[in-house]
DNA sequence: CGAAGCGCAATCCTCGCTGC
DNA sequence: GCAGCGAGGATTGCGCTTCG
């Protein structure tokens, strides 16, 4: 099985298209396999409507009639289909989307629009399609051809080849119709476009244009890095396979599909797996067995049963009660992959409603419990995304930290903090996504009122409503927790040096944050927003480790006298929830060179941690004797950069080994204190290496390669194994 | 003296193994 | 099937050393 069969159910910008499984008339079993099957080829499963992105249904059942009449219509607009188009689209190799008029398996709904009405949705512009979320009818109308697909599909299914005119972009803005399909199918949720005002972002991966090709077209695209390489998921699942097999499904997580539909929820709402599909993109190996439990074990709880209907929108306070109906099929709680993971080990979130890296970093005080009010009815804790541009950022954190909210990414949340013009840029945003904007005044005011107040005194609807409040003052930031997003060397050696009487620099990231033109920091990528909890902190994802590559190649254009030091602390200040300087300072130094593929740095020394050293990316001495012409220790001289050649090269990017790689003709300097002098080739081959071990044993470790992997460039004579 | 490198330890999660 | 145990992996903090 090749793993192109995981690129099938995605969006052209990489993320999954969403089903939701209609639960009364599809039996048990089925929605496993429907699940299972989805999930295997890179789709996700909604347990709202709402938030699908297609419905699935047996067609002729009074379910069907009743959702197509409910969702297709506009504004919704979603495609109601047969179930069986999943197994379709999966014997044809691609889509059948509304070119291929769903393959027949459409469900029509009573006010099926005539063709005036597609030809006027059509006229629709584009960008209100995106803008407010609609949905282009044309894809659930269908175009005029109603040819039987054929294998040659394919290839072409929804392709910008299809057409010849279509370039798709990320965030789905080119025009026509065929594409339109993921445009809408990225409706409700937030686009990237809209997250990353930069735009800088990856074309869309050639792996949806050719499912085929998956494995040789999409990896590349993405930084290609160990921990990265873990989170495709068709390396490491060796029993994908294709078709829908009958019955006798593993044990995977049960859908959860809910009744409800009555109403809109915040359509960015956050999936039961605790992560909002517009963040799911690739997930890593362990993002999908910690979303696998999530849905057994969300974090509203772990202890008791979950409902069926888990929208978000029940957990936001204004759900004054459960949307489960008495009739809705109460689908068993889905298990657990292992059942010990359930056992009375509480997770992290009964741990502690901070990060654990804060725990550590001691920000919160264990002496007294302070009352938990930012919970919603269930309990769960409410969410809020606070912009960096937030006064007492970390203040405002903390308090709703402590009385038990949480601080997410704007795609999660419940809340954002806005306090200024400058964030108030964010509510056309949050407000599409129906999130709620509040200012800072309310999170003080529940604070000092030890319980939850009614919002609407400080909610922000336009800019009027920031002018009265003005910022607090400074001051009153604590002053350690005030500069908890500094490194923590910095915090200790403040205190430090207070003790000495040393005057102690302040850290260079606030300064040149500060010199920041609005233009700029407009033009800055918006931070990770998916967040891995795990062990003492977070896990780097891959999309932490775009960031970097975004944020670098940004600000490098902006100021080109920056150190790679000073963005990892901007970074850092950016993730401050997640990852801390030190956090970031010790990734980036672990893989330095890697980074310099994808980093464009305007001087060899900017890639340095320690920039003494490499100075002006010179050539390293060549150790005497050898006869090898090594590369430059500065690859990026030599080397295409991501951001204006490797990100945008799907196609010719380098593909996975299809030969177990041989080991670099270049000793590596393993000298010790020399420094990791890694030449390119030697950074190629580590990759490929990775991904060659990963493509063969999908359960091999990170550490068992690495080190056979230093045991191979160790011995160099090891003969050569052919896969 | 500050920044960076480095090793160790703490912490937590996942998963396989084993016994009941 | 369930629970306990332990190994391994990942992240981060801490403290020391090195270097310019």
């Amino acid at each position: 099985m090749t793993s192109a069969t995981n690129s099938l159910f995605v969006q052209p910008n990489g993320l999954p298209i969403f089903f939701f499984i209609e639960p009364n008339e599809i039996p048990q079993s089925t929605r496993k396999h429907l699940t299972r099957t989805i999930e295997l080829y890179g789709g996700g499963i909604c347990m709202n409507a709402s938030q699908a992105h297609i419905i699935l249904v047996v067609r002729g059942t009074a379910e069907a009639e009743k959702y197509a009449n409910l969702w297709t219509p506009p504004p919704e607009c979603k495609p109601v289909l047969d179930y069986l188009w999943v197994k379709t689209c999966i014997g044809r190799g691609g889509l059948l989307v509304a070119d291929h008029n769903w393959d027949g398996l459409l469900v029509p709904h009573d006010e099926a629009e005539t063709d005036e009405a597609v030809i006027q949705f059509q006229s629709v512009p584009e960008s209100n399609g995106l803008a407010n979320g609609t949905i282009v009818p044309s894809m659930i109308a269908g175009g005029s051809s109603t040819d039987t697909v054929t294998s040659q599909h394919s290839s072409t299914f929804v392709t910008p080849q299809s057409n010849g005119v279509n370039s798709l972009s990320v965030n789905g803005n080119q025009s026509n119709l065929a594409p339109d399909v993921f445009r809408s199918m990225t409706s409700g949720f937030p686009s990237q476009s809209a997250l990353n005002p930069t735009g800088s972002t990856a074309t869309f991966p050639s792996a949806f244009h050719f499912p085929g090709h998956l494995v040789q077209n999409s990896i590349p695209v993405a930084f290609i890095q160990p921990q990265m390489l873990a989170q495709f998921p068709f390396l490491y699942n060796p029993t994908a396979g294709p078709g829908m097999p009958n019955g006798g499904l593993p044990d995977s997580h049960t859908t959860t599909p809910s009744t409800t539909m009555v109403t809109h929820d915040r359509q960015t709402s956050v999936t039961e797996a605790g992560s909002s599909p517009s963040s799911r993109s690739i997930p890593a190996r362990k993002e999908v067995a910690a979303s696998r439990n999530n849905l057994s074990s969300s974090r509203s709880s772990r202890t008791r049963p979950m409902a069926a209907d888990a929208s978000s929108s029940s957990k936001r306070i204004s759900a004054v009660t459960s949307r489960r109906q008495p009739g809705a099929t109460n689908v068993s709680t889905p298990a657990p992959l292992n059942s010990r993971n359930k056992s009375k080990r509480p997770g992290p979130r009964e741990r502690s409603q901070s990060p654990p890296s804060e725990r550590r970093r001691g920000l919160r005080s264990a002496a007294s419990e302070p009352s938990k009010f930012f919970v919603t009815h269930d309990g769960d804790p409410l969410r809020f995304y606070i912009p960096m541009d937030v006064g007492n950022h970390m203040e405002i954190l903390e308090n709703i930290r402590t009385h038990g909210g949480r601080g997410t990414p704007i795609g999660y949340s419940d809340y954002v903090i806005l306090d200024s013009p400058v964030t108030l840029k964010l509510l056309p945003q949050i407000q599409q996504l129906g999130i709620r904007g509040i200012t800072p005044g309310w999170v003080d005011a529940c604070v000092e009122a030890e319980g939850l107040l009614p919002v609407d005194d400080w909610e922000v609807h336009d800019e009027a409503d920031l002018l009265p409040k003005s910022p607090e003052p400074r001051s009153r930031r604590s002053p350690v927790d005030g500069n908890a997003s500094q490194p923590r060397s910095h915090k200790r050696k403040i205190q430090e040096g207070k003790k000495k009487g040393i005057a102690f620099n302040k850290p260079k990231l606030l300064e040149s944050l500060a010199s920041l033109t609005p233009e700029q920091r407009g033009a800055l990528p918006s931070g990770p927003k998916l967040l891995v909890p795990h062990a003492g902190g977070y896990r780097f994802t891959h999309e932490d480790s775009q960031f970097l590559i975004d944020y670098a190649n940004v600000r490098f254009t902006q100021d080109s006298d920056l150190s790679i030091s000073t963005i990892l602390a901007e970074v850092a200040n950016h993730t401050r929830a997640s990852h801390s300087y030190e956090s970031w300072r010790r990734y980036y130094k672990d893989q330095t060179d890697v980074w310099k593929l994808y980093i464009q740095f305007p001087f060899p020394k900017s890639a340095s941690l320690d920039a003494e050293h490499d100075v002006d990316g010179r050539d390293s001495q060549q150790p005497s004797g050898e006869t090898v012409s090594r590369p430059s220790k500065s690859p990026i001289t030599r080397r295409p950069r991501l951001s204006t050649a490797r990100r945008s090269l799907s196609e010719s990017d380098r593909p996975l080994p299809a030969i177990r790689p041989s080991t670099p003709r270049i000793d590596v300097d393993m000298e010790a204190g020399s420094g990791q002098k890694y030449t390119p080739e030697e950074v190629e081959f580590f990759f490929d290496f990775i991904a060659w071990s990963y493509m063969h044993d999908p359960e091999a470790t990170r550490t068992s390669i690495i080190r056979e992997l230093a045991e191979k460039v160790r011995t160099r004579s090891i003969t050569e194994t052919a896969c």
